[in-house]
DNA sequence: GTCTATATACGGATAGAC
DNA sequence: GTCTATCCGTATATAGAC
């Protein structure tokens, strides 16, 4: 699957992300209108990624929020009660998101070589997609709450796990060799995450999303698929 | 090499970390006593990688610092000069320590696979022995200004470049196959974050340190000595 | 629904005692 | 060499006008 062929199916863009946070807050958001409520959670939404992935949320004022947004400090508060619940409302619709878009990645594939190939391209092409909310949602969890916190490992470790499943399904059908699925996995999500989290650096080499994910996948299949142990099997060693 | 035989070899200790801090911000430090200075600069850089690997260093504020310390916020400003002096000070002595430590780490081993392996391990086990102030130098990264972040991209594409020039010899002598170096070397780091950005993780799987390093120089090694495009080649497409 | 003005609190940094 | 007390700027959050 391509990156256009993915992102025309899944429903990623910046106001399906509001939506999202809206119908998990629409008690708490002041503005009756949906119309008006999504149009200024997409200014608050898109002000927070972009100052906070420059500076740290931490670091991130009302005032500063208030003027990448366009919206005063008082209205801010009609949308959110503080910048804890701001975090914590764009932390939950992402996770949502995610864990949409992964669980169906994982029936995506008949064999485990596709199965794996599947989960490992669409984590890395959902990642373009909403970049920054990757960066942001990496980057400022630890400045979390004790209970979302909780929540974000969660969805760390499911990733992983759909990950090792495949693989633990590869070896038991005997088409996978006998690699070592929790380590494989992690190493592979160490791989997906580089992409969102180095993408200056990757965009500068002009590596598409495309190649990157193709590697991914080539590694990951290889790896599995012939399960080497070649120290030694190479190179004979200096005696 | 094992982890026990490297921390021998290497000077890594608080102390080592305290010298060489005090040794490059000798004038600014008003202590004059070297005794004195480097006890309270363990003081300090203790307290420092404490609280900001949890709160994060904008959000620790200069009475939590004193707490952590156990010196007053007056004593620390006979220091450092300023949150950003402290910052600057820690990525500095940090980034000196593992230049020298990566370095050598290049020069050992005689054939691309020792040379690869020598330099995947020295990186593993030097973060592994430098585990806060990692975790502290990627997480904290962005806060700095624009020279010593500038210094801080390029310590990290140093590393990146000694995997890259290792793989590119093996290409050149013929014993690795034509992988893509800059792609592969990208990801090879990636591995070696993974180990000190998810500690914890690794820590509860009970993964030592040894162990991981092993698994990354297998993985790496297998993938550059064989090279595989294995799409399509292990198992038959559906149709 | 959105704005301005402001109460209240907290952080960084310094002065000067001991 | 280290501490306490304090200044001053700036942050969050709210009240109430429009």
């Amino acid at each position: 699957m391509t990156y256009r062929q993915f992102t025309r199916q899944a429903k990623l863009t910046q106001e399906d992300f509001c939506l999202e946070m809206l119908a998990a807050h629409r008690d708490e958001v002041k503005a009756k209108k949906e119309r008006t409520a999504v149009k200024n959670l997409e200014l608050i939404f898109q002000a927070t990624l972009k100052v906070s992935n420059q500076k740290g949320f931490q670091a991130m004022t009302m005032r500063d929020l208030s003027k990448a947004s366009g919206l005063s400090i008082g209205a801010l508060y009609d949308y959110f009660s503080g910048k804890e619940a701001l975090l914590e409302m764009i932390q939950g619709a992402g996770r949502r998101i995610t864990r949409r878009v992964m669980r169906q990645a994982v029936s995506g594939g008949d064999t485990p070589s596709e199965k794996l190939a599947s989960v490992i391209r669409a984590h890395i092409y959902l990642s373009e997609a909403m970049q920054p909310w990757f960066f942001f949602s990496y980057m400022e969890a630890r400045h979390l709450g004790k209970v979302e916190k909780q929540r974000a490992v969660e969805g760390e470790l499911a990733t992983e796990r759909h990950i090792a499943e495949v693989i633990k399904q590869g070896k038991r059908e005997g088409v996978f060799a006998d690699v070592d699925h929790m380590l494989t996995a992690s190493v592979i999500k160490g791989m997906l995450q580089d992409w969102y989290l180095k993408r200056g650096k990757y965009a500068k080499r002009r590596v598409s999303v495309e190649r990157y994910a193709e590697f991914v996948v080539n590694m990951a299949l290889g790896y599995c698929l012939n399960g080497l142990e070649p120290i030694g099997a190479g190179e004979p060693e200096n005696e």
